[in-house]
DNA sequence: CTGAAAGCGCTAACAA
DNA sequence: TTGTTAGCGCTTTCAG
């Protein structure tokens, strides 16, 4: 391994003359820098991270852990439960272009419902200046823990009082849009509906949004609900059981908490000769890119999850800057997009900003 | 910040002592053990990588480099072109869970075609232990100089001679076997091919097959080519080419060389009223998730993108451990997924394993 | 403008 | 079984 000192010597001039050089330091005659930068080319040198951050005391590094779930046997293709943070990923990405910083990230798997195993964050927290958490942590006191020591911002974690800085979507007001729209603009009037996991913040908040409209609707209601876990096998599952329950008087909506689940549903339903929209709405969260793939389209809440991963990301690097930062929550709109799936006529493709209900 | 030394002290030991225990080395009296141990949770103490990494010699962090191809003004939401990586990003995440390695990853922007920026390439190779290099940079003298310094594995690279080793699925094959279907199956004839960027190894590899298979059957032809970029609106603008040049004398088969150009084609094709299958078929290549959600489903060759990130990553430790290892090709097996948009009955969906044309 | 030297936090060889 | 100590590569203060 090329060093400071093998490129000192070489140039014959001292270490610190070689770090000034390496950081575009002015203070250097420009013949010794000419020289410096000489033996760095011949030798071919790279200043090592782990010295530089040892004694920079600053690793220029963030790290990101995401929350996998998945359950034994359903981790085959189609349980695709990440392509949230894929987007997520992308913006932090987007965020820290062209800066010193370098993401570090971490997929770690749930095993089962409830507490995550966050064994790892031990390690990964060695080795970051701060820490974005996904949406699956945030209840867990290892991750209060966590923010006593270091900056650590929360995706999409419980809203309230925090250790931690949250960054989240309005989940609630735009599944209330969501449903406000079947019921109001549609007609719809017995709601079906596919949950998330019960661990989920984002899944908790959709399904108190449907309540909440719901009681808004006293002509409305739920005929019934199954659990998911954000997959598709699992709205899938969640549609046979409807299916098994439910015939022949189908409900008129399916409100699924996320796409995959909506896309399940979509294809349990076709598969068992159901016309969507005709006899009954699905409906999804996300806006994944496969949802305006979907047969029909999927008319949906759009998440700005790459903006959910910009804001996160620059929040931490704030709180990094400045650790005397008190902890907020960051709640960012949603857009509710028509599509096909809820009623509205083939081929409709419509955006709308989403305000928020109530400010929590 | 918590130190070894604050441990130490507490514990009333050296920090040789505390090292043991923190790694869980034998040769520490229970008594030793259990006082440092406590110690070691009333301060919340967590090694500080910088400094392990530093004394170890070893940072226990791999790196890898995406290119982001994105042209100005094409970064909408459909131009998801990075699908295929975080893909293998899950494969690699998946080869080092439950091991102490963790995966550094950056996502550098191609300016233009061409040649990428790697001025990004040395803050990150100065943080990693090696580097998983994906497509796009693979010809880039910069990877070969880095190569010199730190394990490579170049992900679907040029194949050939390198300096670093290479993990590649079997375009060649995969796109020979698709091409031969449409062919030898559908009796298609005059095709269309919607090529990838021109720096890109794969799309190479798949635009030589398709060639390839063109000249063992005397009859068929390629009518017409357009280029793309691997994004949705590339594919679309690719057909509005077609349509413009070859109407009313379509071709009978479109051949893209990615899914997403494919999903494009597809939606401008059936947004002039054109039929598919019926009047032209069209295949993709990737088999990203979208593909089985497209109307008609996608017929398409799998690139198994998950293992291509699982062996380059396995490469790569190996290479890590062993740095004497002789820099190697490996070539993944590729599948052809019939679904409907080639031309096969509505409702299939057939995998079939490629054999290996031409080992290269 | 340049150099000497004191750490940064941890590991591991060697001694005790 | 435990402690001492010499680095690992780099930055930065303080002198010169």
């Amino acid at each position: 391994m090329v060093t400071l000192y093998d490129v000192a010597r070489r140039a014959a001039v001292s270490t610190a003359t070689v770090s000034r050089v390496v950081h575009g330091q002015d203070r250097v005659r420009e013949a010794t820098r000419l020289r410096v930068q000489q033996a760095i080319d011949e030798l071919g040198y790279v200043p090592d991270g782990a010295g530089q951050s040892l004694s920079r005391r600053r690793k220029d590094i963030i790290g990101m852990m995401c929350l996998e779930r998945e359950i034994a046997g359903q981790h085959d293709i189609e349980a695709e439960c990440l392509l949230y943070y894929d987007e997520v990923q992308r913006g932090v990405q987007e965020q820290i272009r062209d800066s010193q910083w370098l993401l570090l990230s971490t997929f770690m798997r749930a095993n089962g419902p409830g507490e995550a195993d966050v064994s790892g964050l031990d390690p990964l927290s060695g080795k970051v200046d701060g820490i974005l958490v996904g949406e699956g942590f945030a209840d867990s006191p290892s991750i209060q823990r966590l923010a006593r020591r270091l900056p650590v911002v929360v995706i999409a974690g419980t809203l309230g009082a925090q250790a931690a800085d949250v960054v989240a979507a309005d989940n609630f007001s735009g599944a209330a849009a969501l449903v406000t729209h079947l019921i109001a603009d549609h007609g719809r009037r017995r709601l079906f509906h596919v949950g998330g996991p019960p661990d989920s913040p984002d899944a908790i908040q959709r399904r108190l949004a449907l309540d909440h409209v719901l009681r808004g609707h006293p002509g409305c209601g739920l005929i019934g609900s199954a659990p998911g876990i954000f997959s598709v096998a699992s709205g899938e599952q969640a549609a046979e059981q409807l299916l098994a329950r439910h015939r022949p008087a189908l409900p008129d909506a399916v409100v699924c908490a996320n796409d995959q689940m909506a896309i399940g549903v979509l294809r349990a339903l076709t598969a068992a000769g159901v016309a969507v929209p005709g006899e009954v709405a699905v409906t999804g969260f996300d806006d994944l890119y496969p949802a305006r793939l979907a047969g029909p389209p999927l008319t949906t809440v759009r998440q700005p999850m790459r903006t959910l991963g910009e804001r996160a990301c620059a929040r931490l690097l704030d709180r990094i800057a400045q650790p005397g930062l008190t902890p907020a929550v960051q709640l960012l709109p949603t857009e509710l997009v028509l599509r096909s799936s809820c009623g509205c006529p083939p081929g409709t493709v419509t955006r709308q900003p989403v305000r928020t209900l109530k400010p929590r």
